[in-house]
DNA sequence: TAGCGTTCTTAAGATACCTTAATGGAATAA
DNA sequence: TTATTCCATTAAGGTATCTTAAGAACGCTA
């Protein structure tokens, strides 16, 4: 279950043995059943959190009561409401199960306590949240710039294997469309 | 010169009349001439930039050559490619001079003395981080659930004072439409 | 002052995207 | 299994936004 851990980790910086048994000790499992939620907006989020298996969404809820997702994550993925966890305010997004799903995770506390540790680990969550970073700028630019069908074809390019683990609705709720507008952007693609 | 400088560092931590002193010493100013260059796309950004006097815009050009403007700054506002400084790698964005500007900036290396002498400056970046990290992530999604004309009055509502030092076809851009529609969307406001 | 470039506006026609509603298939629960 | 809910598709008509083109207002510079 910590394999997929350990290896992101070690992608991009250097941990011993040792160093990985202490990793593995101090992530704990979280077990959800599909729709269930890691995270509800208003709570205070705690954990860094690790996705080991399945596919959760993160979304915030408009004043109209509209779904806004602002990431998915699958198994390899980090996911949290960053902000709130750096922050220590609560939380203004949702994280919730789309699939049964596996997730690791980790207290502030205790993190805390690892890169006391495992000095390493500190330039691996700072490298982390750059990419969150850049991550972002590129989509706010994209939903800006880019017309819906560039963006679906956009997203099927680096995520490939995320599109097979969700429904369709929520990959336009992501896209920033309704659900029949994908639909017809689909059926365009399809007739060239 | 300096005083919005050691105004907007108070605002967010404490800081000693010594140390306001350090701090002044160790950011030079650079002066910009309309449409001048403070960054453009390739080069390394090695600064932390602050403005203090004048309107700058950080943007990104496409492969059609069209500019995005993902941010804009004024007196009292932090501006850079954030990633690019982090990281050490090639910017991916321009940052240029909308109208005559003064940037107080100081080097990676010297803001790192800096640290190490008054501790809380660290603290302090660490926050406005955050902030333009959660700012981003609001423009995201209000980009993608929220029409332009509500996109228009939200900056209005937020950054009037930037509003009145730009022309209005960069806030389009900013906003993403075209200067013709964000005419058009300001005719019909005017009209109730 | 005259001329020129920059910016904003207006308008018409085209395209993108939305809303609503209906249908059928697939997944889920009783 | 049957009933029920969820989801994807299709279509029609409406709204938002874009493209193109032209002209007006403003400010800069010769």
């Amino acid at each position: 279950m910590y394999d997929l851990l350990i290896g992101n980790i070690k992608e991009l910086v250097p941990i011993t043995e040792d160093e990985s048994k202490l990793i593995q000790k101090s992530f704990e499992p979280v077990y959800l059943k599909k729709k269930q939620f890691l995270l509800q907006s208003g709570e205070y989020s705690n954990h860094m959190r690790f996705i080991s298996q399945g596919c959760v969404k993160l979304y915030s809820i408009d004043e109209l009561g509209a779904e806004h997702i602002l990431q998915f994550g699958i198994g390899g993925w980090w996911i949290n409401d960053l902000y709130a966890y750096l922050t220590q305010k609560p939380a203004t997004f949702f994280i919730q199960a789309i699939t049964p799903s596996t997730v690791l995770q980790i207290h502030r506390d205790r993190l805390n306590e690892l890169f006391d540790k495992i000095h390493r680990l500190d330039r691996f969550f700072r490298i982390k949240t750059q990419n969150g970073y850049v991550a972002l700028q590129e989509r706010t630019i994209n939903s800006m710039s880019q017309s819906a069908e560039q963006r679906y074809l956009d997203f099927l390019g680096r995520y490939r294997d995320i599109e097979q683990q969700i429904p369709q609705y929520m990959l336009a709720s992501y896209l920033g469309v309704t659900p029949e507008h994908l639909s017809a952007i689909r059926k365009n693609i399809r007739d060239y």
